[in-house]
DNA sequence: TCCCTGCGGGAAAGGGCTTTCTCTGCGGTA
DNA sequence: TACCGCAGAGAAAGCCCTTTCCCGCAGGGA
């Protein structure tokens, strides 16, 4: 690879007045020469070696980001956020996923450490998990220490910057449809316990619920896997134990999926026999047949918030943003089928103006 | 930040002696000297300027890989077959996101070309753009001029390792399947027609209604975005120019759900009314209803494809690996509408083992 | 006893860049 | 004429590591 010296050497330059021309330093340096650098870096196709310049420089400009998982939807908008703001401001962003391995994630904080990232941004669920919570914090506060600043997407034990969904208002939120709608046996197609997002979400769920007469036994939850598939077979094993099962929240809307797709092969028709109510409005919640009832959250708006706080100005205390959760009704709820409301007896329609916990 | 030598001198021993206890060198080190490295290393809580390092070491280890949007399931499942490569042989990989804008995917060449990496990977479409394609293969040949290896995924004007998937057949396998179905009037939904993508497509598409008996005119197809909205948009332009219409390719998938959308919203009935079909078989396609009929492409493999060829001995010449596209039925595409095909004259379905060209 | 060998450790030379500091030469003022 | 100031260029000191080279010392063979 061709170095500044080379360049430099080429111009009949110093490496200094290279680099100042290179980098549109405020030193002045005359046409002639600046010339002669611009038409040697041309034909050298000389490229600055980033790492030697990150060394020199003492200005740390990239952003590290640690995501479950860039490819699935949650996370490819709370991302799209992100980048936005990244973009805006000329900074690189160093994606990793971790695919909701917390030893990973543990790895990932050091090896950003390392990249010398300006800031740091943890988007994804916490754990319920002591020690990880604890070693993690540890190695933040070391980043942070350093100047580091960091950010967190959802809940996590860390008492810095945060934005946070809702997920807990919008557990009521789907409970609360459900219910005014007369369902009186509803399922839940969970996501892995150790997550606060599922025990948040599952709360709100659970307390819509009680408010409302029903109760949430732990027999109907199902815990599995994040995704399309974990949904499905959840949605089987609920649907073995469970036959008079009238209505399912899957605790996201890949889950979601995954139970539509289950019903369908069982010949259970939504929302007519069963309705189903997803989370996050993933773009394609829309296009899936029944168009999928959700809980919306504002995704790339928990991006640019978390980007924003973690490029401004530092603040006196950490602030916690908290973004609203909000139903939209799209085909997969309908009223509880008649049979079922009969027999159990059916709790008028929640109204519209009813706030969320 | 603590450094190597904060380590040193609080261990009370040499730079040297902390870098080779730290990374493990096979120089020996008595214990009594490592305990006391380690420990340094743990109360500080030191992590090693990932810069430094690289710049001390010749040896470059990291692979770059521009990609249109990682978040777009294509490229999302290509890039986990390239992760999986590169996580196995413990390199660092640093996606970049083109998204589909020429300029930028040259910005990123030179910028991992910065960030020393060992090779560079360019997965997605090459453009029908001569100034472009001229000024890639420049810094291509410049890059590679200094030992960096270089793979392309799709057809670029490249002269260097690729893996291609075998658009053109995939294209002549759609019309071969519409055609076989009975369909005389078939729309296209393209991408931009400045993608090699989209005219290797519709090659292969042109050559299957052609050797049937059918033509495709330009009037036909209608160019946009490759995603879900640009599909709905150029369908229902293409139903106002063409309502006898009885089937729809549409050269993604994302663009083909779009179709159906529109196709939903007019009330048309798939695949009674109208078929279409997809091409890549993203993991969406089998959760639509009704689930899509698409052309699959094995987007894991080529990923892994190519991250083999970039990590492997160079080879004496430039390989290029074809990878087949294959029709996968689902309930999408059926027969056209009785009314079309009796005025238009029914054409034999074609045979299972007829060959892609 | 002396020399050689090999082990464990440190000194120091980069790696490629930025930036401060220093130096030269010029024009302008007293 | 002497001096000052400044513009424009270069020398050199880092930035933080890795790794080669070298050194001292202890043990073993002659």
């Amino acid at each position: 690879m061709a170095t500044l010296s080379d360049v430099a050497r080429r111009a009949g330059v110093s490496p200094a007045t290279a680099s100042r021309v290179i980098n549109g330093s405020s030193k002045p340096v005359t046409d002639e020469l600046r010339e002669r650098v611009l038409a040697a870096v041309a034909e050298l196709q000389y490229v600055p070696n980033a790492h030697a310049q990150l060394l020199a420089r003492s200005h740390r400009s990239a952003v590290g980001v640690i995501v479950h998982d860039v490819s699935d939807p949650y996370f490819a908008e709370i991302t799209r956020g992100l980048q936005r703001v990244a973009t805006d401001q000329g900074r690189l962003l160093m994606i990793c996923n971790s695919y909701r391995d917390p030893d990973r994630e543990l790895e990932y904080v050091e090896l950003l450490r390392g990249h010398q990232v300006a800031a740091l941004i943890l988007a994804g669920s916490g754990y319920h998990d002591e020690a990880f919570t604890r070693q993690l914090n540890e190695k933040l506060a070391a980043y942070e220490a350093t100047g580091g600043r960091v950010a967190v997407i959802g809940r996590h034990e860390h008492s810095g910057d945060a934005v946070m969904p809702d997920n807990r208002a919008g557990g009521y939120l789907a409970g609360r449809e459900l219910c005014g709608l007369g369902h009186q046996v509803i399922g839940v197609v969970a996501g892995p316990r150790i997550l606060t997002t599922t025990t948040d979400r599952l709360a709100g769920l659970r307390q819509a619920l009680t408010e409302q007469g029903r109760d949430l036994p732990e027999r109907r939850i199902r815990y599995a896997e994040f995704d399309r598939d974990g949904g499905a077979e959840a949605t089987a094993r609920l649907l073995d134990a469970d036959p008079e099962l009238t209505a399912i929240v899957a605790l996201n809307d890949s889950m979601a999926i995954g139970a539509l797709a289950t019903l369908r092969a069982r010949g259970l028709a939504v929302p007519q026999q069963i309705s189903v109510v997803g989370f996050d409005d993933m773009p394609i919640a829309r296009d899936v047949t029944p168009a999928l009832t959700t809980v919306r959250l504002p995704l790339v708006d928990m991006g640019v918030r978390a980007m924003s706080l973690v490029l401004g100005a530092e603040g006196p205390a950490p602030r916690v943003e908290v973004l609203p959760a909000e139903l939209v009704r799209r085909d997969t709820a309908g009223p509880a089928p008649l049979a079922a409301r009969v027999s159990a007896g059916s709790a008028p329609r929640a109204r519209r103006g009813d706030a969320a916990p």
